[in-house]
DNA sequence: GGAACGCTTCGGCCGCGGCCGAAGTATCGG
DNA sequence: CCGATACTTCGGCCGCGGCCGAAGCGTTCC
């Protein structure tokens, strides 16, 4: 009788994102890392025997893996899929309610400055690299896709980045990710994984602690100014300098 | 306290999305099309009056649209970035349980067969148009993203595709949604949108009724077979050839 | 070995929210 | 005006599922 027939599933994988305490697990998780069950207790602010019944789900559902390691268990998302559906719906949520409630605490500015999605870099850093590769003719938008040009493959080659890799053919894994706090896109697909990483290495950002934030080394700051043509007061200042 | 902003708008999208009842309905409007409420109730199986609290919820999230229309009131989508967040929820929610009971009835084999996907087409015929595209180099995928090579600009605008439209540059809008049927990407994005306007203009495909199946015409059947290779009886047979 | 730690399982409480019947409100046709 | 259609609002029932306390493994460290 069932005209569809991944709907029953789809009401199962919202409702599994549809619990603030599974909510704020994800979201802990799109920082990238893996996590320990105490740890996403912490973030979802619920008892570790609350939090193993959702890990418990989230790992039956397949979105989150588990990695052993002595006496730890560290969960991750499962897979680049979860975290670009995580993705969406975040952008959706965004989007849909701007006039909200903004408390904006400091540590939620760190965030908006620049924070870790999934694999690539979000926030006004992350909006900011976008732009500066937009407006150098490095790549090219669309509201559904991105390609990254000649000459963008050449620049990118020379910020160190290995297109060679996963670049069959040219132009393509570049992908634009809606900013929920910018709203507007970054970069995402395996071009923005590549260029987080070579940021990371460079030693231009570093993840900071209890959170997805990133913090902008001197170096970084230097190097995005002079590479990127990023101004380091105007985006990516923390305002309050400090605080968590 | 909250060390995130949107983990809260998160878990609202989830739970709207975890209604068995209001999945069912969203993915009646997938289909594209624009849906009164006593269609809505019709599809998620549901009275009137349980639709119309679902539907003051999704419509006050913004995930659907309004339009009045005499004294009848359409509902859609509100926007292609709430179509792309449910593409992405259904293809999880796909991968991630692929053992799953398949009762497989003969109306989800012609969903099988072909659909749509709010705007473009999916299914077999979806699946086979994107591999004919990339087998005569129109097209190149990645996991995230995909481009349209100059050689398929000219196929496309041979098609009858007006491609200097959206395009402002070359090589955009052209990406990956992956089919939950069969499992590989289909063409979603401005091109997947207009190759499926095209293929309704030239009278290859229509609109079953109650349904997001789309029926191939004789006429299309011959169309897909000369011009993309796509041999009807292997691909888009109604039958149980059960392709692996 | 024993204690501490991290995590899971069990049991029970409780509240949120989906569901429908009935009644109320718009729009159209005669 | 009246009835029909299409939809919404109201009220109440009821069940699912999140939450925590307590207790049960399994690891690690001394």
């Amino acid at each position: 009788m069932s005209t569809m027939i991944s709907d029953v599933t789809i009401a199962e994988i919202g409702a599994l994102l549809g619990d603030s305490a599974r909510a704020n697990m994800l979201s802990a998780l799109m920082g990238g890392g893996a996590l320990t069950a105490g740890e996403l207790a912490w973030y979802a602010r619920v008892t570790p025997q609350t939090v193993s019944g959702h890990l418990a789900k989230l790992t039956a559902a397949g979105l989150l893996a588990l990695e052993r390691q002595g006496r730890h268990r560290y969960y991750r998302l499962a897979s680049p899929l979860v975290a670009q559906m995580l993705e969406s719906v975040g952008a959706v949520a965004a989007i849909q309610c701007p006039p909200r409630h903004r408390p904006s605490s400091r540590i939620d500015e760190a965030l908006k400055a620049a924070r870790t999605c999934y694999d690539h870099i979000a926030g006004r850093l992350g909006v900011a690299l976008a732009d500066a590769l937009v407006a150098n003719a490095s790549i090219l938008w669309s509201e559904d896709g991105g390609a990254v040009t000649l000459h963008g493959e050449k620049f990118l080659a020379d910020f160190g980045i290995d297109l060679a890799d996963a670049m069959r053919q040219r132009r393509c894994f570049c992908r634009p990710c809606l900013d929920w706090s910018e709203r507007r896109p970054h970069i995402a697909g395996a071009i923005g994984s590549k260029l987080a990483r070579r940021c990371f290495d460079l030693g231009w950002i570093r993840r900071m602690k209890d959170t997805r934030a990133l913090a902008i080394t001197p170096r970084g700051a230097e190097g995005f100014r002079e590479l990127f043509g990023i101004a380091a007061d105007s985006t990516l200042a923390e305002r309050k300098p400090k605080a968590a």
